[in-house]
DNA sequence: ATAGGGTTAG
């Protein structure tokens, strides 16, 4: 009788737990919490993978210190954690790419008697790989080879993922093919993984070449596969062939879901067919697909470049109606949607918004400034935002040497650029020329050609330093 | 329970 009881209430709890999970998949976090408590009302208690789940979902819908209380609340009910909780919050802080604290929680887990297993392992690895530490993550993988624990599938996946993430693409290939002489067999996670690293480094053909191998191994290559390579046509403007691809994607049944709408949109923006971009919009809506920041990002933009600023600070209400946060991008395509519009002094207020808000000083954004500067004929107040940036890139100077050159003041172009070829970065071929072309046809065709020459070499430096691997 | 695709500037 007692043991019946026991089963009965053991049976419930997994219930309790089938239906908590549902509802933290749907980020219904407050729905789960009610529920657990009816339970306990009715005399079924939340285990450990009850509050599992909880911690996995807290750590994703609000952040890790959420997560954390969550470790704190099992333990005054009596549960003691696993190493599913621990993995769940190290895992948490990776996907906020906070690795120190994921590396506190592996000592604090250690601490408590809980040995980690190979997904701890295999999370620190990401973790180290998105925060750029490719040696360390390297270190974290010897260590998973050689220890104790037997590797799993994500570790390899989760490695060649790292590598091409950090540029290591081609070392990516060279261990996936000695994975595969040693019976590895890949899952379509790991062919995707291999289609965007060979997409990121513009290698389509390869890319298409690894799309056969899908089919060839007997997997279906799925939505991500495709939206990874349309990203890519689109990238190269290889438009025929995108539009070729996006037929077969609805012809063979794959739903668009929110990656491929923004991958779509956002590439039509770009090449500025703003009135397609507008019908893809219309058709996502019309799916119902819940809008997430980076979607309503690709959205805020359509509308700054349509000009449409009163549609873009709509859309910025909702996102804050919906209790989404505005990220860096939001705020930089704001501002450089601003500049465009002529709205200088909005858009200067608005990158020191950004920065009251706590976002980094963000090159993308000043260099948005700069260009607007410029085209409004501020060229002065332009050069004065450029020496005051910490960072420059070559956006920056091809922007000032190209609207200096407009103005005429071609040997303070020409100075900008030196400079920009001596921190080791590239120019736009146009703005070169223009400069070239200016200073000629005024009258100093020797400081001209005395610039071409410091360009040629530059170029030729750059290319043997790339060669050796010293940039 | 970890891993894969989408958003910004010249």
């Amino acid at each position: 009788m007692k043991r019946k009881r026991r089963m009965v209430r053991r049976l419930s709890t997994r219930l309790l737990n089938v239906c908590v999970a549902s509802l933290c998949k749907a980020h219904k976090l407050e729905k789960a919490e009610t529920v657990i408590i009816d339970g306990i009302r009715l005399g079924v208690l939340p285990d450990v993978v009850t509050y599992n789940c909880l911690i996995d979902a807290y750590c994703r819908v609000i952040g890790i210190d959420a997560g954390y209380c969550i470790l704190h609340r099992m333990g005054e009910a009596g549960i003691t954690p696993d190493i599913i909780s621990y993995n769940s919050l190290i895992a948490g802080a990776t996907r906020k790419c906070q690795i120190a604290r994921s590396l506190d929680l592996f000592d604090e887990m250690i601490q408590r008697g809980i040995a980690p297993d190979v997904w701890s392992y295999n999370t620190l690895m990401h973790g180290f790989f998105k925060s750029g530490k490719p040696d360390v993550a390297n270190r974290v993988f010897r260590d998973i080879i050689l220890g104790e624990h037997s590797p799993s599938a994500a570790t390899f996946n989760i490695m060649m993922n790292g590598l091409c993430k950090n540029g290591y693409t081609k070392n990516a290939f060279m261990l996936f093919r000695d994975l595969q002489r040693h019976g590895f067999v890949p899952e379509l996670v790991t062919y995707n993984i291999l289609v965007n690293g060979l997409c990121k480094i513009g290698r389509l053909e390869s890319a298409r070449r690894i799309l056969k191998e899908i089919w060839a191994s007997g997997h279906v290559p799925n939505a991500i596969t495709y939206t990874t390579i349309l990203k890519c046509l689109l990238r190269k403007k290889k438009f025929e062939e995108g539009l070729e691809l996006l037929l077969e994607m609805k012809c063979k049944g794959y739903t668009f879901d929110g990656f491929a709408y923004c991958t779509v949109i956002g590439a039509l923006i770009k090449i500025g067919k703003v009135k397609e971009a507008t019908e893809y919009r219309e058709d996502m809506m019309r799916t119902g697909i819940e809008l997430d920041i980076v979607s309503y990002n690709t959205l805020i933009n359509m509308y700054c470049k349509d000009g449409k600023l009163e549609e873009a600070y709509k859309l910025l209400d909702e996102i804050e109606k919906k209790g989404l946060e505005c990220d860096k991008y939001t705020h930089t395509i704001m501002i450089d949607g601003l500049c465009k519009a002529g709205n200088i002094d909005g858009a200067a207020q608005h990158l020191r918004y950004m920065n009251m808000m706590g976002f980094d000083s963000n090159l993308v954004a000043f260099n948005c400034l700069v260009d607007g500067l410029c085209k409004v004929g501020q060229i002065d107040d332009a050069m004065k935002v450029y020496k005051s940036m910490e960072v420059r890139d070559s956006f920056t100077y091809s922007s000032l040497v190209h609207n200096l050159c407009r103005d005429g003041r071609y040997h303070s172009a020409a100075k900008l650029l030196l400079s920009c070829l001596r921190s080791g970065m590239k120019i736009l071929k146009s703005a070169q020329r223009a400069v070239l072309l200016g200073l000629r046809y005024s009258g100093f065709p020797r400081e001209a050609k005395k610039l071409k020459s410091k360009i040629r070499i530059a170029r030729i430096l750059r290319l043997w330093l790339c060669a050796n691997n010293i940039y």
